[in-house]
RNA sequence: GACCCCGUAGCUCAACUGGAUAGAGCAUCUGCCUUCUAAGCAGAGGGUUGCAGGUUCGAGUCCUGCCGGGGUCGCCA
């Protein structure tokens, strides 16, 4: 089905056709007037301008041959050309009646459901995770539901970073060396205390490394001889890889961050050598200075692109080469139309590096997209990125526990919870906490740089995630008290329905801008909205006390439309919703 | 030095192909729990959208210059 604006457009492009205007004016949206009408289409202006007439005319004229339709109850031009459009209650009742049948919510499916991969997490198996890894996890999360929702067969790999220098450091390191040599990977007890160990390890590996030239050496050495497989260097690196990945998988499903592939740059190694030397074949790749590179830079460039980078003088292979592979195992075994990578915006010149050097040399063939959907970096309180080394960043499990703690308490001192089972309990803490922490992000736009604050990401009032919960949880609560059974009467429209009513039309306008934009920010902003203009309704009308039957019957049908609309939409942005808070 | 991003209320952030009176939350202040969950609702104050020009019927949004902040620029990721 379409969403109303997209019918309202079809209608008054129509219009503007039947008077030889260009058809794509008649764009209709919601009207930033509420005062003056539901909705508004500027376009007369626009084709005024282009037909040289005047806008006023342009629009009577289109207003004209609107007045026979019955679809609007009130038509008026305002200012200089604007159209104020609003619809009848009998036009809005059918189009809700529609929408709640639909299991969609009158989101439409895609036309070519295509495979689309989604690198997200990306965590390096030689660091600790800390609150920096949480917006590529969530916001790819997100996307990755957003697209599946569309209809697309998207998958989310978690790219693990588990193929480079850093591993090379640990191992130059003597102490990494000897422990990583014996641990037993069946005691998750002794998986923790390594990965631990090996969280305090790297940052003083990383600035042996700069300092100390000898150290750096050394590392880069052992990168080669872990890449290369020799047995010894090779065996330690993958229980460092495996006892990582362990924690890395505990730390993603306590958020609820899930991926369907859990491969890294490692998997790619036996390709790069064919890769590398198919591509000298085909000269795309050349020696440079010791190493081999593929040349990127265009003529028309306004600033110099470097190659990228294929082979290390010493032989090792960077992320750029295992990037590259890994499009080239990504089209050849899944067949992938577009790849999206939710990767902080600072590495947008790598990308730009992979992304032609996959075009130029067909490793991404001419229809497959690549797309860069940086995300902004999360600052400390003095505005600047987090730095690993200079510690004092908060662990990701520490802040999830923390934010559970929180939500516990609440529950305590509201008293709610006190006939609650210890299981609920625990699961609507986790809840509550996942939902703050998630929402605290996701409501900023994926590419701007936001300040971490752990007080505001585990804020439960206001504009946060628990706000949004707690608005699901009283109508769910409501509908049980009524023990509300959907029927298919059409909504009896008041006006006290109206605003509410309205709102609900424009999620699927809300998910198309997610969609579009690969940005879960204008679903998480409709939801609050949504939420906020629940609450609204639900103060102004008490429901059960209503006395008539029908309007009664109607409201709690629009209620039930409600919460279903906004634990959609909750649901994908990654937010569960529990059934009671 | 070159290139990219950002600058909106005291703080943190929104603002849909350029649209009408720039919106939220936090903080401050005033009301509202003997009716469906007060993690709530209603209301108040708070703005020269960094500065200066330009494009146009119309600019937070587009263009130019300047100021301020951040980032990136061949062998880390």
């Amino acid at each position: 089905m379409n969403s109303l604006t997209e019918k309202l457009t079809s209608i008054v492009g129509g219009a503007f056709g039947a008077c030889g205007l260009p058809q794509e004016r008649g764009f209709v949206r919601v009207s930033d007037r509420p005062d003056l009408a539901q909705f508004q289409c500027n376009g007369a202006m626009a084709a005024a301008k282009q037909a040289k007439k005047n806008p006023r005319e342009v629009a009577q004229a289109v207003v004209d041959v609107l007045k026979s339709d019955k679809t609007f109850s009130k038509l008026e031009i305002a200012g200089p050309g604007f159209i104020n459009l609003n619809i009848t209650d009998e036009y809005l009742a059918a189009h809700m009646a529609e929408t709640a049948k639909d299991d969609k919510l009158g989101i439409a499916t895609a036309e070519k459901p295509a495979t689309i991969i989604l690198d997200y997490g990306g965590p390096n198996v030689a660091k600790a995770m800390h609150v920096g890894h949480l917006r590529t996890g969530i916001i790819g999360e997100s996307v990755r539901r957003i697209l599946r929702f569309a209809g697309y067969d998207a998958k989310g790999d978690v790219h693990l970073g588990d193929w480079g220098t850093p591993m090379g450091m640990l191992l130059a390191d003597p102490e990494v060396y000897a422990r990583a040599g014996n641990v037993d990977l069946d005691d998750s007890e002794a998986v923790r205390d390594f990965v631990d160990f090996l969280g305090t390890a790297y940052p003083r590996a990383a600035a042996a490394f700069k300092e100390n030239p000898e150290i750096q050496a050394l590392a880069q050495q052992k990168t080669v001889l872990i890449q290369n497989r020799e047995p010894e260097h090779y065996r330690r690196w993958k229980i460092m890889r495996d006892a990582s990945v362990e924690v890395i998988e505990k730390n993603f499903a306590a958020l609820d961050v899930s991926f369907d592939l859990w491969k890294g740059e490692s998997d790619v190694h036996d390709l790069i050598a064919p890769m590398v030397g198919d591509l000298k074949k085909k000269h795309f790749a050349v020696e440079d200075d010791g190493a081999i590179v593929v040349p990127v830079k265009r003529d028309d460039d306004t600033k110099e692109i470097p190659p990228l980078i294929l082979y290390k003088r010493d032989g090792a292979v960077m992320y750029g080469t295992t990037d590259l592979a890994t499009i080239l195992e990504r089209v050849r075994d899944f067949g992938v139309s577009r790849i999206l990578y939710f990767v902080d915006q600072r590495q947008s010149l790598h990308f730009e590096q992979v992304f032609r050097a996959a075009h130029i040399t067909g490793i991404a063939p001419a229809g497959v997209e690549l797309v860069h959907a940086g995300n902004g970096t999360m600052n400390g309180p003095d505005g600047k990125p987090f730095k690993t080394r200079a510690g004092g960043v908060m662990r990701l499990e520490d802040m999830l526990a923390m934010g559970v703690e929180k939500a516990r308490a609440r529950m305590e001192e509201a008293d709610l919870a006190s006939d609650f089972s210890a299981a609920e309990k625990e699961d609507i803490a986790r809840k509550v906490a996942i939902a703050a922490i998630k929402f605290a992000d996701l409501q900023n736009q994926r590419t701007s740089d936001y300040i971490f604050d752990f007080d505001r990401m585990t804020a439960f009032e206001g504009k946060t995630g628990p706000y949004l919960l707690y608005q699901a949880v009283r109508i769910k609560s409501l509908l049980r008290k009524a023990c509300y059974e959907p029927a298919s009467s059409p909504l009896t429209i008041h006006d006290e329905d109206r605003p509410l009513i309205l709102l609900l039309t424009q999620f699927p306008d809300a998910f198309a801008a997610a969609l579009n934009n690969y940005a879960p920010h204008h679903l998480a902003d409709y939801a609050y909205k949504l939420a906020q203009e629940f609450s609204r309704f639900y103060a102004s009308c008490h429901i059960l006390s209503e006395a008539n039957a029908a309007v009664k019957e109607s409201r709690l049908a629009l209620c039930a439309l409600t919460v279903r609309t906004l634990e959609t939409a909750l649901g994908l942005l990654g937010i569960a919703v529990p059934e009671r808070m």
